[in-house]
RNA sequence: GGCGCGGUACCCAAGUGGUAAGGGAGAGGUCUGCAAAACCUUUAUGCGCCGGUUCGAUUCCGGCCCGCGCCUCCA
């Protein structure tokens, strides 16, 4: 049974399906007008942990995440581009989507576009209007009468008496009966894009779309509410308010939150410097992988400092774990068991599994694993380890890769993948050195190196098989000699 | 100002009222033409500071210092 923090009740709880089968749970996706950056990837990263971890417990989920394909950046974008919204969108929307690949970031089974929801905004604005909680102003908008729920704040636990209307109101919203009513539905402005629907002409606000399709796919009352720290206030105070007041049901059993992460310490900005997309530290030459270990190792509710020497340490570590992997299936296998690394394996996944279960404790999980990979070798080295033993740590393995997703070596491929996509976008100069110097090789060109180092050193020609060694080391290529043979691999 | 989070070894980080997981880096070793990789061993009498409670506190309480987040449609 996973426990989990819940943002609205302040404690850790139990975390169940409702209706006793399927877990129902929604996340708040991406605004698609521009890449993701880590900060972004760090909450879907975590979201994806606790899907993978309600699967590990044996639950059905039906995850729903929404794509935001109409807003004001999204507008104003697409206009400065001179394209229409949906061909504007379109291309962040898959750029998204490759990103969530690479970070082996799983599909929910339901992802849910705005602009293809509009009827049943509308509806749930009208049955908020109906009972005078929606209103309309002058210029056609429509607006949540916030004064008709007296529960709001209850989420980001804001008290809102002390807050004054008037304080501060933009030029726009003078209409508005108080400050803090919001947009639900928002009249078009001249040269806008707009539906027609029964509200009048328009596009909904942002919260709306949420609530409609959280209400669409999973039902009124949903078990689980995800997102990023920011969007505790508004955005999820407000989808409470619109829900609620239209079904007169709680409309989460439970929110989660991830905390923000920092860059180099500070907070991640433009201005700063340290703001970095997927695709920025790709073509710096790190790997997706240790970018996904890294961003789901501290723990979702605590703050992550991300930094490069933080991801060269997740590599090192990544590859330990493969490595240990490789090793486990291709180690010859003792004629008995070894029954203190049987328990030793079960103590490992237990706790592995113990550590999930505890508020999704990443690190507790992880260390588990790596307490594995010690005892694995040792027996390994000690010629102890059965076939019993081997399928234990193979299974325990498999558990821990089913949430962590690491251990399959699909990087070569995704900095592959990035490169060929900054050649198109005309971003190749961004790409690091070594990382365009190995991209000039194919991997024949580089066998036909290592065989012909092969042949020197069979010569005992060292002086010429260095040389042909060092000359890739400086291309990102390492050369690793093993009783196999060669091994080689792009750094 | 309001609400909230955190300060644990060189870096990251878990954790408990009874004596500090794990990863990385460093050091030593095994292996190797030399490397690299891999593996093993090793590294905090100490958990921001000061008081208190307790047989005993890093863990509980109080105060202080420092860092950070949200309070404007930024994940």
């Amino acid at each position: 049974m996973i426990r989990l923090f819940n943002t609205l009740s302040g404690q850790i709880e139990p975390l169940s399906p409702a209706d006793g089968s399927t877990f129902r749970m929604y996340a708040c996706g991406p605004t698609v007008y521009d890449y993701g950056h880590i900060g972004n990837f760090r909450t879907f990263c975590h979201v994806d942990v606790l899907r993978r971890t309600l699967l590990l417990e044996g639950l059905n989920v039906r995850h729903v995440m929404n794509i935001t394909d109409v807003d004001d950046k999204i507008i104003r974008n697409a206009a400065q581009a001179g394209l229409p919204i949906s061909q504007y969108t379109q291309k962040y929307e898959r750029a998204f989507f490759e990103d969530l690949d690479a970070l082996t970031v799983a599909r929910p089974e339901i992802i849910a576009r705005a602009t293809e929801h509009i009827p049943f905004m509308v509806s749930l604005i009208q049955r908020l209007a109906a009972q005078d909680i929606a209103y309309q102003t002058e210029d056609g908008s429509w607006y949540f009468r916030i004064s008709r729920f007296p529960a709001y704040g209850k989420l980001s636990k804001k008290d809102l008496t002390g807050i004054t209307d008037g304080a501060r109101v933009d030029v726009d919203e003078y209409e508005k009966d108080s400050a803090r009513d919001f947009a639900l539905w928002k009249a078009p402005k001249p040269g806008e894009h707009f539906w027609q629907t029964e509200l009048g002409p328009g596009r909904p606000g942002w919260h709306i779309e949420c609530s409609a399709m959280a209400m669409e796919y999973l039902g009124e009352s949903i078990d689980l509410h995800a997102g990023g720290e920011d969007l505790m206030f508004p955005h999820h105070e407000n989808e409470i308010a619109q829900s609620e007041c239209a079904t007169h049901k709680p409309f989460a059993r439970h929110w989660f939150h991830v905390r923000f992460l920092l860059v180099e310490g500070r907070k991640m900005s433009k201005s700063e410097g340290n703001f970095f997309t997927l695709r920025d530290l790709l073509l710096k030459g790190y790997k997706a992988s240790a970018i996904r270990m890294l961003l789901i190792s501290v723990p979702y509710r605590q703050q992550l400092n991300f930094t490069f020497e933080g991801l060269a340490a997740e590599t090192a570590a990544v590859e330990r774990l493969r490595a240990f992997h490789q090793r486990i299936l291709a180690a010859p296998r003792a004629a008995e068991t070894n029954f203190e690394l049987l328990a030793e394996t079960e103590e490992c996944r237990i706790a592995f599994r113990t550590g999930l279960e505890n508020d999704l404790n990443t690190a507790e999980a992880r260390a588990a694993i790596f307490e594995l990979v010690r005892a694995g070798n040792a027996a390994t080295d000690s010629g102890t380890l059965s076939q019993e033993n081997a399928a234990a740590i193979l299974d325990a393995l498999r558990e821990f890769d089913s949430v962590f997703a690491v251990l399959e070596d699909r990087d070569a491929a995704i900095t592959k993948f990035a490169l060929d996509w900054a050649e198109h976008e005309g971003r190749l100069d961004q790409a690091a050195p070594e990382v365009l110097a190995q991209r000039g090789l194919t991997d024949d060109q580089i066998q036909s190196l290592v065989d012909e180092r092969t042949q020197a050193k069979r010569a005992r020609n060292f002086a010429r098989a260095d040389q042909i060694r060092n000359d890739l080391a400086a291309k990102g290529i390492l050369l690793e000699d093993s009783k196999d043979g060669v091994r080689w691999r792009r750094k």
